[in-house]
RNA sequence: GCGCGCGUAGCUCAGUUGGUUAGAGCGCAGCCCUGAUAAGGCUGAGGUCCCAAGUUCGAAUCUUGGCGCGCGCACCA
């Protein structure tokens, strides 16, 4: 028997006891042990970091990928879910700095690495409560205690292993970069961290003159000896260091005469910013001569300090093609140079700009020996070098002035004046500005695989699909070298060994390796302190600083050291590794068994900010490391290593802006669940938006998610389960066999259950409808469309309980209890439910859980040894799969058309204000095609009962209230007729429709004349509309006209008074908290009149609504009348509850 | 500056071979039901589909250009 269901649901109660129940039980384990007849569902979890606090948007993320796992798993797949943490990076290091109250690199050291690398790897932990309690509570899936960990020995090794196929491949090589540099704290900061860390100032701008040198080439442009090249820059620091000028070689340039102070001089800009320049500093700059910027270059200089040009102004160095050219300090050609400030002439230090630095590449590219080296007069403390004496020691921000100075007096200052702009700043030392400052730096040649990359994106299934020519494919199409290395502690070990004599590196791909090596020395560092700290987790062995202390022979030279490279590396590489480092992959015992069965992924679900994140992480080291082509030769087909990925939009907090914790613009993801529980959030993200569209978070959409979907379920299901109880409908009994799932085979042994096909249409047609959601529900899953598999979801619900439990009641109600027609209801909805238990067991499982266990487990009781006959839970079962035979699209389009007609109906009334409790004579339908007529004549019956009418009538011809108009199919006539559609419609709008309808229906044929000639059109090529005249109680749409007539009968008047009067005999009763099953007596006392006389005239329908052993028209002793208005009189009304 | 996405009812969002009257939920108004009942249902009002031009017989939908918002990248010499 099935237990009795709480009239209002308290799903956040029901969810915490079906989570109990899901532990003890082991059902998500025993769900990876079900059979897969399909093979494996590969899901690659994106591991977040427990460093930080959840929030809404990782629920989306997470509420995703369960979804489609749960999905799969039902379908047949075996679906390994291994959870993942992101451990290693800055992030956990600023936390633990905070945490110690220190900021520097000096610090850090000053504290100690080894007590720093600790503490970092406790942080790592600090929300993971929090992570594990959320992630359990939504319902997710994931083996938590099975989880990967970014800084495990086994991962990092895998992570080491892969670097060094990497590293053997000529793959992984040692470069400069360009960072952002915070100088105080000796560390470059990442893009991300740079963007938080911005703030306008104003800075020191000069306009500086660089003199040309008289040489051959100067002379042949006609430039004088007093012609300058001015350069404007906002960095005057990195003036002594100047390398080169950069020009546009498509701009023109001009050269202009200015003259102050009584002296003339020539100066050299483009010609476009020659006005603002002037207006600058408010004199004439008169054009002497115009040059083109590709004439300029080559052009030498004299640069305002001469701190290497002393030594190397006249060095010169061999070109590739022959030919000699100055090393540096001439004109060269940039294509980045604008005309949006500045004078049209850049100053390139290319130790202080990537772009600067990008044209000393390309320099030194052009040169076959000895072409210039970077110049760099700033230590990386940010202070000058002994190589800029006049400023040695000095913090270059700080110089700024009295550089500006020293280029005054050495007469070279155009102009200065302040400029305003936005400039990075540490964002945690927010009085230290950040420099641009070169780094050695170790690389992945990832630019060698562009097109692979391309090839490997073109063939992933991105949702939405935009993504892959799109975001993601335009950035690996500016695809550049991927700079791996960090210069900080707690993160995987660059592990690259250098030969201390010779320079020579070799990768080591594991400990095991390392530990082979001749000559160790230095493992004793680690023996130690495990020694000195038994607790010290054995991980941290192949971290910093443990891992530094390492060094054995050099095979490159006899006697040398071989000792490992400072740098750890890029966490995002970390991640990137996952699909064959969560396994440990190669070293671990049967580590390659299970990444070749688990690669590639078909499914994995981020947000879009992963786009250069995990998504490219993924792809490039995936596609660097396998290729085409596996390790042992065979092929890998693109894509890998995942092959479906929906790529989620970011959410936004409640007031639309990005959520952020100090805004608290939204809720707590906790408080939702205790308010509303996790299916309310769950279906909200599924069946709220696309997962992709960015959208806000809203408390209020997550609460209607529950009347909307959830409530309206939970009611049929409610309501299912009282009628039951009342009837002793009782599956468990009628059920003799084995049990299961309860699909239709399994039901059909109950000797009261009979074929779809005998069954009332009604029944037919919901389980029709059951069918087709389900058809619809999997082919829109499979395609990883949650968003209409939820639509459709809904639609069905909707139908269940507003149409078919509605129109079913009275079978419900019947006193026979064996009546088959009544048997077949129950029968009917209990495979509904017990369908569409399944169908949303993977979206909202909490509820499915506690439907299944009452309509299938304690429904069908259990084994003698106290084991459930059924599946133990809903999560076990097959997904519904549809059953063709049963779909009628037939009777489905029927009953649309009812419901459409019936709605038009009341919609009628309203018009003509005749409330639905007045019985009306007729109404009459005209419909627009006369397809499903016959049918609808046939259920007159329940029209009748909707509209509350005595009879229906349908017209044919009904010009009398029906105005028709033929409208083109301009579907099928548009293609055929181009521009002669206008004519037609012209030409349609002016015949006399009825005429020509006439003729359409006698010879399926009619000819119309258009300005240009006759027309031939088919019946199938017009559209009929129908409209209500006006001056009907009437109402119209594209199915027809529905017209009720408003003339009311005496005796329709009188019904109409006995149906108040029992409208108000049912809220007498529910004031005086009647169950449904209380009998009652009525007493009735009044004026002899219309209203008494309807009464008696309808006493027995007025019983039989009500409940009520019988209607008396006299007091009844001990009980309070009540008033009630019936028509213009007021009754007493005497109510007494017969206790059964 | 470049790229990507978005812009539809008061709010949150749907809307694909371009097609006749653009939808849903909430909110609002009116009504119904009272044997699912601290629920449920019906009906209605509410729209320059951001703007402009173009393609087309026909544009919310396709193209181009604006405007606004979000995100990413670059730049800020």
């Amino acid at each position: 028997m099935f237990r009795n269901v709480a009239a209002s649901a308290d799903f956040p109660a029901l969810e915490t006891a079906v989570l109990d129940f899901w532990r003890e039980r082991k059902i998500y384990e025993k769900s990876l042990q079900r059979p897969a007849p399909e093979g494996s569902f590969v899901f690659y979890e994106g591991p977040p970091t427990a460093n930080g606090m959840p929030h809404p948007g990782h629920c989306l993320t997470r509420a995703i990928k369960d979804v489609f796992p749960r999905y799969r798993t039902m379908r047949g797949y075996r679906c390994l879910r291994k959870a993942g943490w992101d451990t290693h990076g800055l992030p956990v290091e600023v936390e633990v700095c905070k945490d110690l109250g220190i900021h520097s690199k000096e610090e850090i050291e000053a504290y100690g690495i080894e007590p720093f690398i600790k503490k970092c790897q406790q942080s790592v932990w600090r929300y993971m409560q929090q992570w594990e309690r959320l992630t359990e509570r939504l319902g997710f899936w994931v083996d938590l205690k099975d989880a990967y960990v970014t800084y495990h020995k086994a991962y990092v090794e895998s992570v080491w292993w892969s670097l060094k196929q990497l590293f053997d491949q000529g793959l992984l090589y040692q470069g400069h970069k360009i960072v952002w540099w915070w100088a105080q704290g000796g560390t470059a900061l990442s893009s991300g961290e740079v963007g938080q860390g911005y703030r306008q100032v104003a800075d020191p701008s000069v306009y500086v003159r660089f003199p040309v040198l008289a040489d051959a080439k100067a002379k042949k442009l006609g430039l004088d000896a007093g012609t300058s090249l001015l350069v404007w820059t906002t960095t005057p620091w990195t003036l002594p260091s100047n390398q080169f000028a950069a020009v546009h070689p498509e701009l023109e340039y001009v050269v202009v005469a200015d003259e102050h102070e009584g002296k003339a001089e020539k100066l050299l800009i483009a010609v476009a910013l020659r006005e603002v320049l002037a207006a600058k500093v408010g004199r004439e700059l008169n054009v002497v001569a115009t040059l083109k910027g590709s004439d300029l270059i080559g052009l030498r200089y004299q640069p305002p300090f001469d701190y290497y040009s002393a030594k190397l102004g006249e060095t010169t160095g061999k070109l590739a093609d022959g030919a000699s050219e100055v090393v540096a300090w001439r004109v060269v050609a940039a294509d980045f140079v604008t005309i949006d400030s500045g004078t049209g002439i850049v100053h390139i230090a290319p130790a202080f700009g990537e772009v600067d630095y990008d044209v000393l590449q390309s320099e030194k590219a052009r040169f076959a020996s000895h072409g210039p080296d970077l110049i760099c007069a700033v230590a990386p403390d940010g202070k000058f070098t002994h190589e800029a004496p006049d400023y040695q020691g000095r913090w270059v921000k700080e110089a700024d002035k009295d550089i500006a100075r020293a280029i005054r007096e050495k007469g070279l200052l155009w102009h200065r004046e302040e400029y305003l702009h936005d400039y990075p700043f540490c964002w945690r030392a927010e009085q230290d500005p950040l420099i641009q400052y070169p780094r050695k730096s170790w690389f992945i040649r990832t630019s060698q695989f562009k097109e692979d990359m391309l090839a490997n994106n073109a063939e992933i299934n991105w949702l939405p699909e935009h993504i892959r020519d799109g975001r993601f494919g335009n950035f690996l199409a500016t695809n550049v070298d991927w700079a791996l290395s960090r210069e900080r502690y707690w993160g995987t070990p660059l592990p690259i060994w250098v030969c201390q004599q010779t320079g020579k590196m070799e990768a080591v791909g594991s400990y095991e390796e390392l530990r082979k090596k001749p000559g160790l020395k230095g493992t004793e560092v680690w023996e130690a302190a495990k020694k000195a700290e038994p607790s010290l987790p054995d991980d941290l062995m192949v971290h910093k600083p443990y891992i530094d202390e390492i060094t054995y022979e050099s095979p490159f030279a006899k006697g040398a050291h071989m000792r490992r490279v400072t740098e750890v590396i890029d966490c995002w590489y970390d991640s990137g590794a996952m699909p064959f480092a969560q396994w440990g992959y190669p070293q671990k015992p049967g580590s390659v068994e299970q990444f070749e069965s688990q690669f590639p992924a078909d499914f994995i679900s981020e947000a879009i900010d992963q786009t250069r994140g995990w998504f490219y992480s993924q792809l490039a080291i995936s596609t660097l490391l396998f290729g085409e082509k596996g390790k042992t030769g065979e092929v890998v087909p693109y894509p890998h290593p995942f092959k479906n990925c929906i790529v989620l939009g970011l959410m936004l907090g409640e007031d639309g802006q990005k959520m952020s914790k100090s805004k608290r613009n939204y809720r707590e993801p906790t408080e939702i669940f205790d308010k509303y529980g996790a299916d309310a959030l769950r279906w909200y993200f599924y069946a709220g938006s696309p997962p992709w569209t960015s959208t806000r978070y809203s408390e209020q959409a997550i609460k209607e998610s529950i009347p909307e979907f959830l409530l309206r379920l939970w009611n049929c299901y409610s309501f299912f389960v009282i009628y039951a109880g009342i009837d002793g409908f009782d599956p468990g009994s009628h059920l003799i066999g084995k049990l299961s799932e309860l699909g239709p085979d399994e039901l059909a042994q109950a000797e009261t259950y009979r074929p779809v096909a005998k069954r009332s249409e009604l029944d037919r047609w919901v389980l029709s409808e059951l069918h087709r959601t389900t058809q619809i529900v999997t082919e829109r899953m499979d395609a990883y469309d949650n968003f209409n598999a939820c639509a459709q979801l809904i639609a069905f619900v909707d139908a269940l309980s507003n149409w078919y439990v509605r129109r079913s009641r009275d079978r419900f109600w019947s006193e026979d209890k064996q009546d088959q027609n009544k048997l077949d209801a129950y029968w009917t909805l209990y495979e509904c439910l017990l369908t569409t238990t399944k169908l949303i067991a993977p979206f909202t499982p909490f509820l499915a859980e506690t439907m299944w266990q009452n309509l299938a487990v304690a429904g069908c009781g259990s084994h003698p040894d106290g084991t459930p006959r059924t599946a133990e839970s809903v999560h076990l079962c097959d997904y519904p799969t549809a059953d063709p035979a049963v779909i009628d699209e037939h009777l489905s389009a029927q009953m649309n058309l009812m419901r459409e007609v019936v709605s038009l109906g009341r919609s009628a009334r309203m018009g003509a204000k005749l409330k639905v409790r007045q019985p009306l004579a007729k109404v009459e339908l005209c419909l627009a095609q006369g397809t499903h007529q016959a049918w609808l004549e046939q259920h007159a019956g329940l029209i009748r009962e909707e509209l509350n009418v005595k009879k229906v009538e349908f017209a044919t011809r009904a010009d009398e209230y029906v105005a028709y108009t033929v409208l083109p199919d301009l579907k099928k006539l548009g293609p055929k007729l181009g521009k002669r559609l206008n004519l037609v419609k012209q030409a349609l709008g002016k015949v006399n429709a009825a005429s020509l309808l006439q003729e359409l229906e006698t010879s399926k044929q009619a000819t119309i004349e258009l300005a240009d000639g006759p027309l031939v059109l088919d019946a199938d090529e017009v559209q009929v509309r129908l409209q209500a005249k006006p001056g009907w109680a009437a109402a119209h749409s594209g199915a027809g006209v529905v017209v009720v007539s408003t003339e009311v009968t005496p005796e329709l008047v009188a019904e109409g008074l006995a149906r108040d009067f029992v409208h108000s005999i049912q809220n007498i009763r529910k004031d005086m908290s009647c169950r449904y099953t209380d009998r009652i007596v009525i007493g009735i006392v009044g004026e002899p009149g219309e209203a008494v006389n309807a009464l008696q005239q309808f006493a027995e329908y007025i019983s039989s609504e009500t409940l009520a052993i019988k209607v008396v028209f006299e007091a009844i002793a001990g009980v309070t009348p009540v008033e009630i208005p019936v028509g213009g009189q007021t009754l007493q009304v005497y109510v007494q509850v017969q206790k059964s």
